[in-house]
DNA sequence: TTGTACTGTAATAAAAATAATTACAGAATG
DNA sequence: CATTCTGTAATTATTTTTATTACAGTACAA
């Protein structure tokens, strides 16, 4: 992993449990975490796939938490904007002719895996309700 | 993280333990992990720094492991190529008159923290010997 | 003592990934 | 039917990462 939409996911989660089911629109969303509202609209949409959230188009339009912060794990969020390995393997062609080069993608993408799978686990002890509980 | 060097590292010090103590060439190891030999020798320099490999300058130089594999967990591999937070928060600059956008940003280095240190302890499970052995 | 084969490092350039912006059609409301 | 939203695509800008080039300095060996 690499980016920030981690982190302005989680922040648009945050934000859309605080507000306890009122409609809150991109503007909003994005007024609080400093972006575009077109970025805030992307990550929305893609938190909608994961049913995170819903949203309602049109005036007085804007999104709500989909389900229970209780039933959202950081680990499910992680998930949710994951788009490369962990550790990065973007390009990585090494010579086919060493055996160390022939074989070390195998095990480099085991490795990644693993370590992943741990870390999923660690994110998803903390439900979004707890992440959002910090906030007074 | 975010980057192909933790790859890059860890081939490097791959390969340098199957070479059993002979000093392989800048050149020899970008042959086999297929980048360009200023690339190793920048990692390599990095490495150093942290005390995992020794080098040789001059005519039939190179380097060599300046440990045992053993003493070397992938743990500290991955925090000798470190260099942002693993969940990635290059700026992230929210609206501070948001009560969720100006605190946020203290509760998500508090996460990456914590996960950062599970990830780690993970990885820290297996040695250079223990990844080396893969290969046959 | 000099040619050769290395390393070390800096400067620069290229490529890739990420983020931001703009634009506009379509939906719902009043 | 004007207004205020969303959805999405297309484009541009920015940042990060990777690659290249260049060359001084070191060590060996004839």
């Amino acid at each position: 992993m690499n980016n920030g939409r981690f982190a302005i996911a989680l922040h648009i989660l945050t934000l859309l449990d605080k507000a306890k089911g009122e409609l809150l629109s991109s503007a909003y969303l994005a007024g609080s975490i400093n972006i575009n509202s077109a970025m805030v609209r992307k990550e929305l949409s893609n938190l909608r796939e994961y049913g995170f959230v819903e949203s309602k188009e049109g005036k007085n339009g804007g999104s709500i938490l989909a389900i229970s912060a209780n039933e959202i794990t950081l680990g499910e969020v992680y998930q949710s904007v994951r788009q490369l390995s962990l550790l990065g393997n973007q390009k990585n062609t090494p010579n086919p002719k060493c055996p160390v080069g022939k074989n070390i993608n195998e095990h480099l993408n085991n490795l990644y895996n693993d370590t992943e799978l741990v870390l999923i686990e660690q994110l998803s002890k903390q439900s979004l309700a707890d992440f959002s509980k910090k906030f007074g």
